[in-house]
Order: C-alpha cells, then structure tokens, then sequence
DNA sequence: ATGAAAGCGCTAACAG
DNA sequence: CTGTTAGCGCTTTCAT
C-alpha cells in the first residue's frame, strides 16, 4: 500500500480511503490510485484490515451435516446473501453432538463477525452463552437469547394433518427424528394438530437420525402399527421409509399414505414423489442472513424472531387410506 | 495478551509462545499462563496472528454447486480433514460460471492460505493464473500447473461399458454433463472403452445441466435412438433419466439399462438403485487437504498429480437388454 | 527459557 | 479532500 502510494504521489492513508472509503476520494485523485494499484497488481490484505477495523467481512456457519439436502440448500442461500453483501462463509459440519457442536461454535466465532447456527443442536443455554459472547443468529430454530428465523411449526402440522385427515386417515404414525437436547417441546405441535383434526397419533417412533438407513429401520416397524399415514420428520427419513415400505412389498400411497416435513429437490425427484410440507429455505437462508449483519450492526438492538410460514405440496405419496391396511 | 502476561507476572511474548510454540516454554511458566489466561477468558485473537504470521489459517473451498450430493460430500470430507488440521473452511459457491468462477476464486484465495478447486469450470490458463499468484490443489479434475486429484478416467468408463457388454448392450447413449471450458478432452475415454469392447456409441446427448429436469429432457431422447443402455454423466441426471422413463411407461433396467458415473448416497437411494462407478470423494478430499497443506509449506515442490481408482458398484439399473426396445 | 522491541498492513481520528 | 500519527494484537528476531 505504501507503494502504490508512493507510485500515485499520494499518502498511504488516501490509498487506504480509495478501498474502503471511495467516496471521501476526489475522483482524480481515486483514479491515480487505483491506476498505480492495477499496475502494481496490489490488493489490499484482508488480515491487516480485519485487524485494524475489528471485523473480519466473514460470518460463520454451523450446519449439522452438510450432505442433508435441507442444509446443504441453506448453505447455498447463505452463501449468495452472504456474498451480495460482502461477507464471505465460513462453514463448519457439526455432526448431531451438542458439545462437538459448541466447542466448534466457539472457534468459528473468533474468526468470524458473528454466527450462523442452522438446525443447531445445542440446548438453549449454549446458545445464549455463544449469544453473550457475539452475534449470533438461528436458522430453522428458535430461542430466546438469539435472533432466529424459522418455519411456524403449529400451522405448519396443521396443514400436514388436516390434509390426512381431508383424506380419510384416522390413524397416523409420526416418525421423529434426532432427538437433540433442544426437542422436547417440538413434538407438541403434531399431538395439538392431531387432536384438532380428530387424528389418532398411534405413536411416535424414533428417535431416529436423520437418514436414509433409518427410514428404512422405521418402515419395519409400521405394518404392526395399525396406522394408514406415516409423516416423517425430514426427507432423508421419508424416502428412507419410503423404500422400506417397497422392500416389504408395499405401496405409498397404496398401503401407506407418507408426508414429508422437508421439502428440497429431493421429495419431487424420488418415486413416488412425495408430499411434503414445504418450508421456504431460500427465505430463511437471506433473512438469517440479514438478522445476522444487523445484529453486528447493532450488538445491543431488540432480539429478532420471524416465523415463516409453510405450505403443504401434495404430491404422489398422499391418498385415501386403502380398502386392506394395518395388521400383516 | 498483555492483560494475561501482566497476571501470570511474564513478557507478552512468552504468553504469545504459550499459545503458539508451547514446547519452548518451561512447563510451570506455561501452566501459571494458561490459568491467568483461563480466568481472563482470553484466547488469542486470530487476524493478529494471521497479520503477523502472514497466515491465516483457513482453506478456501470452491464447488459448482453445493447442493449436488456429489459436492456435498467432497465439502464435508474436505471440512473435516481440514479441521483436523487445524484449518477452516471458507466455503464458495461458484455456479456454473467459469468467469464468475475465477472472479470469486481469486477474492477467495486472499483470505485463505490456499485454494481447493472441485470440479472447477475454468479454463487450465486461469487455473494456471491462480497457481501462480497462491497455492492451488484441483479436486476431480486435472490441469498441468496445479497439484490435483481425481478419479481415473479411462479405467472408470472401461469398468462401466466392459459391464455394460458382458450384459450384451451393444448399442449406449452417453448423457454428457454442462459442457463447461474444460470438457473438450473428456469424452475420449468413452469412445475408447467403447471401441475396445465393440459397443456402438450411439450418441452423445448434451451438454445438459447437471440436473434431475435435465435428466429427465434427456430420457425423451432417448427411445428413438435404438440404444438399450444409457451413462449418465452424473447421478442427479441419472436420476432424471430413470425418471423421465418411468413418465414415458418404460421401465429400469426392462427396457433401458442405466449407469451413473458418481455414487453418492442417491444412488442406492433412489428407486431403482444405481448401478454405479464410484468415486472415493473421501480419498479425493482427504488428498486433496494433503496437497494443498503440502504446497502451502513448500510453494516450490514438484506439481503432484494423484489420480485415484474407481470401481463399478452394480445395484439394479442395469440388467440384460430387453426382448422389446430401441425403436418407439 | 524469557524479555525487549520492531514490525505485519491497514484503519481512524485529528489536523490542516 | 488529504496528510500525520497512532495503534489493532500478535509473532519474531535478538539479546540476556
């Protein structure tokens, strides 16, 4: 920098307001130095400017497992936002381990100017000791410490059962998945919508990880179940019983009517292409973003919550429950 | 620092070597500084380190598209191979771009100590130009003046079309992927392994994104080509594929065998489950770590090439050719 | 083994 | 609008 500066015959301080202040340049003198600059082929260091400023333009994301086509598809969005505003990502997997997930958090945030925890799987009190510490924001999940965007979970269920219900399914089993230390509330929402919609909720298996294997552990167990509608609780899991059910020699929605509580490329891509409640993760992606620079923006405003609504995509894998069903 | 040199009663710079060369530290003064640096809550701040190491320890990583599992999973194996090495990740999405590509990749690569290219779109010249100006390693793919990793193409593709003749296919569609700034040079090995087991190379349909939609605009193509056996170049166009045949009343692998050219956990997910030529992405991100770190220590060693064997997994979309196909 | 001191390259008052 | 002057918090010789 003091090169180019001694190059345009400026002070190393104007170059330095020609990258990060072009306006406070007058326009020949910012042309001299961006002219010197392209001809000493120099670009200003991130480090040295991350130093003096106190801020690095790198927000940080924590995702349970990358390969999650729910994840993977808020990392995408995260990633465009974060760069149209300047930040660059720095993405860490977590694994479902609430500690791993911590300690991790802690590391990424030093380097970063704040945090963004997608679907984390920490208790409230891990994210509030992160909160206190920088800003923090929460994608797919809510909590009180921390700015938090996420699908409305009761109107969402609710939409989801009705459906069933509309059909004709009396009986439905809930296929939960990993049970992290944030869960215990979440399955009250299904329970409320059930008994709304004159549903019996048979029972809820799990919990299982969120994949493909296990949905396939699940569709074992449902033929004994007595139950004509399966929802579960993320796609990996849906098409995992999905496929279970095919080896077994049954049919979605034939035998089984199965919902999906995620919605990616994937629910329309598998055979049958699945119902599934649709969850605007494009939405939620930019506006955990946009929480996010806020907060940096103003560590001390108001904490931030904002549901998003959801909505129901019937597909293939939704139908009246068949004529024979339940029992072997 | 100078906060927890003052409490443990020593120099900032011995707390600074506590933190960063701890072996040149007597064992007593190290512990009387980590418990002052305890109760002080510190940890080193990383743009000062990096300023003044001129190190910042973190990998810039760019993938097309984060959503394909394929990506995914190289992003995950590369995050954790990183970690354990005490990196992190700053992650891009670059798009099919090859401009945008290297407009990013060179924003990247200042604030990262080295650049992990996958699949990358650019011209072997720009990835020469990113070699130069900082260290380069490619993932599944080549180029002369950077280290690189990836699969062996000439044995892949005589795996698949070797299997695909023992079957007795005599007549294959090759479903190429986006033609991208690197391609020319990619269909060889297919007419090789092709002319070595006699099989007739009906037609190369592309360049198609490498999507399900575009899986299934091919599989329109494909009953009028007289082929009974089709290669998807990846797995989400192979998908596509036996999708879009399953919309057109035909059947996999009844009336057309299917092959992808990558294994991730859709292909024995999806129904039918893919016959397969897997690629090792976890040696390939692993390597690819290992290569970069490597150069990053010494810019100046021999450019490595590390090409990794595939193996072709057979699942249920391939089978003998039909009594009835080709034609319409 | 530890301390003193000189930067790393940039930003940010503060003058002018 | 531009130059001067201090740092930002850490690493790294060079002494001791």
């Amino acid at each position: 920098m003091t090169d180019v500066a001694r190059a345009a015959g400026v002070s190393q301080s104007t170059v330095s307001r020609v990258f990060s202040l072009p306006d406070t340049v007058r326009a020949d003198t910012r042309d001299r130095v961006l002219e010197a600059a392209r001809r000493l082929e120099f670009t200003p260091n991130p480090a040295a400017s991350a130093l003096a400023q106190g801020r690095t333009g790198t927000l940080g994301l924590l995702v349970p497992n990358v390969v999650n086509p729910y994840y993977a598809e808020i990392i995408k969005v995260v990633q465009h936002r974060a760069r149209t505003k300047n930040h660059t990502l720095v993405l860490a997997d977590t694994g479902d381990d609430p500690e791993d997930g911590f300690a991790l958090a802690r590391t990424v945030a030093r380097q970063t100017d704040g945090l963004l925890l997608a679907g984390p799987r920490m208790t409230d009190a891990m994210v509030g000791e992160l909160a206190r510490s920088g800003p923090v924001a929460l994608i797919g999940a809510d909590a009180p410490a921390a700015d938090s965007v996420y699908a409305e979970p009761a109107t969402g269920m609710r939409q989801v059962i009705r459906h069933l219900a509309a059909l004709g399914h009396a009986r439905i089993v809930y296929v939960d998945g990993t049970l992290t230390a944030r869960d215990p509330a979440s399955r009250q929402p299904v329970h409320d919508a059930c008994e709304e919609f004159g549903v019996d909720l048979v029972e809820q298996l799990g919990p299982f990880d969120l994949t493909f294997d296990h949905g396939v552990a699940a569709a074992d167990l449902l033929p004994t179940s007595g139950a004509t509608a399966v929802i579960a609780h993320n796609e990996m899991v849906a098409h995992g019983v999905a496929c279970g059910l095919a080896r077994q020699g049954r049919s979605v929605p034939g035998d089984f009517s199965l919902v999906s509580v995620d919605d990616t490329f994937m629910a329309r891509t598998i055979y049958p292409a699945l119902t599934a409640l649709h969850v605007p993760l494009d939405l939620m992606g930019a506006r955990g973003v946009d929480l996010l620079l806020h907060r940096i923006e103003e560590p001390g405003g108001e904490v931030r919550h904002s549901p998003l609504p959801t909505s129901l995509v019937v597909r293939e894998s939704t139908g009246r429950p068949g004529p024979v069903s339940g029992g072997v």
